[in-house]
DNA sequence: TTATGTGTTATATACGATATAGAACAGATG
DNA sequence: CATCTGTTCTATATCGTATATAACACATAA
């Protein structure tokens, strides 16, 4: 599976579960029309409550990255952006950008960072047919 | 002042402080030497307690933002950045980009919205660290 | 010295978020 | 019918956030 939890980590779990399917999508290891596992069965492969899997699911369906089929199953939806959340976006980005600057790391080695960060996250391509359309 | 709270957003008041800290110094509105003021004193201008803003400081201070003098008062410290430190910056940058790439915002818009982001933090000259000198 | 202000520590309360647990429900499936 | 799905409800326990009050050691200025 794509998914592990640590649960010694300070994030809550539903927060991993939510943050590590967005990069299944990010990284093409899941697209539109991938189901995903139910709630008690992810749950139970994790020994946790089937309900912090239900938070994490709602939570990715109301930012729209999935949805409930007429079947009840959670598959993976079609990407989808509006201007509202890239604007919630940037706010947090920009935080996160604010700390390099303010340890003194240069503009030209954060840029770099972001973009070797960018070859990481989409290692798509291979894998079946990514980028051919939908299934 | 450079800081305001808003009580409706989600984020924890401890956390806007702190965020905003580092944003002032990114900026170069504040930077090595620059008097922060005091819990007591910041937290009757929001009308808040003080053990909030003493939250933020220490959680600033533990970071090396900023330390506290002899004299007891908070002021901002010269930047520091080690490995350990980028390598987290780097777990929570990469989920952060991994929301557009599932969203499917291509590479290049990506770069770029970053790219802009730097311009709006350091409206302080070059980056690589503000003059201005230490004390 | 006295008075004031600083961060620090301690105890206490209140509230929301997180996580678990168990039960029951409607709808789809084989 | 039996099973699985997400959904809803109630309940409990724990942690994080925020406030409140008190007291302390230290530094500063009157």
């Amino acid at each position: 599976m794509f998914i592990s939890i640590d649960f010694a980590d300070d994030k809550p779990i539903y927060l991993q579960i939510h943050d590590q399917v967005i990069d299944a999508i990010a990284s093409g290891k899941m697209f539109s029309g991938s189901v995903l596992p139910s709630s008690r069965q992810l749950a139970a492969e994790f020994g946790i409550n089937f309900h912090t899997v239900n938070k994490a699911y709602n939570l990715l369906r109301e930012e729209r990255y999935i949805q409930f089929s007429r079947k009840k199953t959670a598959v993976v939806s079609e990407p989808s952006m509006n201007e509202a959340l890239l604007q919630e976006w940037d706010n947090r980005e920009r935080t996160l950008l604010a700390e390099l600057v303010a340890r003194g790391v240069s503009r030209q080695d954060i840029v770099h960072r972001v973009d070797r960060l960018l070859d990481t996250v989409g290692l798509s391509v291979e894998n079946g047919s990514k980028g051919g359309g939908q299934p």
